[in-house]
DNA sequence: CTAGTATTCAAATAATCAATTGAATACTAG
DNA sequence: CTAGTATTCAATTGATTATTTGAATACTAG
């Protein structure tokens, strides 16, 4: 085997991790993923792509080695292959964010002042909800939040959120999270809080980042792990 | 604007970057950029695309802020924008090579034993070479290594080391480099030296990497950097 | 100005990839 | 076993992307 041919045999397979992360369908698949494992089905309704399609694209990132599927009964689950997939993630959209001018205006198109919405850094928010000064906000679905959560968060999704306003205090401050850096759930439900004159801002990035930093994390107990549609 | 709308669109904008990573020719043009500007006609040459296509490449990762070009007289030299571009490339490799099983084998198909071939970690070189316990040879062409190597390395490039062989100590380590984890060079050169019982291993990673580590580096003083052909 | 060079552009073709469809597989429950 | 469900596969269509070609642009040197 030549030279040359070996370094482009490489590079190309080198490049198969890039074809896993150069589409927008299955870039929203991985964040899913990186939240906990999901059923196939779960995942097509999750971003509204059909059941088939869904599969394709799992089928690619699975033999680029990003996601793995282990099968139980009739369902088959898919999760991230490891944790150094939501380093690479976190630095494409840093990349994004830093190069495309877009991406920072599209994140910021709800928003109306900059200032106060700078996201709280995670150490800080943990330190800060230990001390119960801050109610902290997990805004993502329920079966999201039963798979792992900050600890003493609490589970209001962004739909129910108008209807459940008053659970929450008013005289102190509130910290929203959802999945992740770009995931408008929690730029949502900021603003809808702040709109209502609650004291609101949101968490540096998201949930997977939260596990990833290595900090703690807390579990709804008997978790229905296998819940039928959700 | 929906809310599915604003996160489709950016998931596809964090697509482009990795759109500008997923292909095998883009890679290896980011690699050779890696190591400094470079002309189009000159990474048309290394990579051994035409020039066309190698523009047209060029202009696809220029348009994903990946890549950023500066016109100077006659020729367009093109660079890296930005150190996190590098650490992406890392962490693709890394990813590769972990669940890839193919890459492993790829980059180790030249050599026989894999043991005494451990890579020498950057630092511990960096504090062995000041000390002078042992010859740091980089084995790129001489223009890489004129734009910027490791603090005391002798140059000698891949071809001309069989003949060059007696500049080099028999009774001491020869540490040898090139352009990154998976480039062939100083795989090749460590072999070679084995072969004729020198004490030779690999730097880990490459040059690339050590600059992008903050560690010191060293650049020939009249650097000829307009050379036509190289 | 002209001749020469580096790069880019535009248009065309070749190659690859995404999404859909309908059938096939693999499993569970009865 | 049969009926029902989740997933995958194969084949097709439509869309995007890679590469080549030849011409256009932008610059330098004389």
């Amino acid at each position: 085997m030549s030279r040359q041919n070996l370094k482009q045999q490489i590079y190309s397979q080198v490049a198969r991790i890039g074809k896993a992360a150069c589409h927008g369908h299955r870039l929203e698949l991985l964040e899913y993923l990186a939240q906990g494992e999901r059923t196939v089905e779960a995942l097509a309704k999750l971003t509204g792509l059909s059941v088939a399609n869904t599969s394709q694209h799992l089928r690619v990132m699975r033999h680029s080695g990003l996601v793995s599927a282990r099968k139980d009964g009739l369902y088959v689950y898919y999760s991230l292959a490891g944790d150094e997939i939501v380093r690479l993630l976190s630095s494409m959209r840093r990349l994004a964010e830093s190069h495309l001018a877009d991406v920072g205006r599209l994140v910021r198109a709800y928003l109306t002042v900059k200032d106060e919405l700078e996201p709280i850094p995670r150490r800080e928010l943990l330190e800060r909800a230990r001390k119960g000064m801050v109610t902290v906000l997990d805004v993502r679905p329920p079966e999201e939040y039963a798979s792992g959560h900050v600890p003493g968060a609490k589970n209001v999704p962004l739909k129910e959120l108008a209807k459940r306003l008053k659970e929450l205090p008013k005289n102190q401050e509130v910290v929203a999270y959802c999945r992740g850096p770009h995931c408008v759930l929690a730029f949502d439900a900021v603003a809808q809080l702040r709109e209502k004159g609650f004291r609101a801002r949101r968490m540096q990035d998201g949930f997977p980042e939260w596990r990833e930093a290595g900090l703690p994390v807390e579990k709804t107990a008997a978790t229905e792990s296998r819940s039928g549609k959700n």
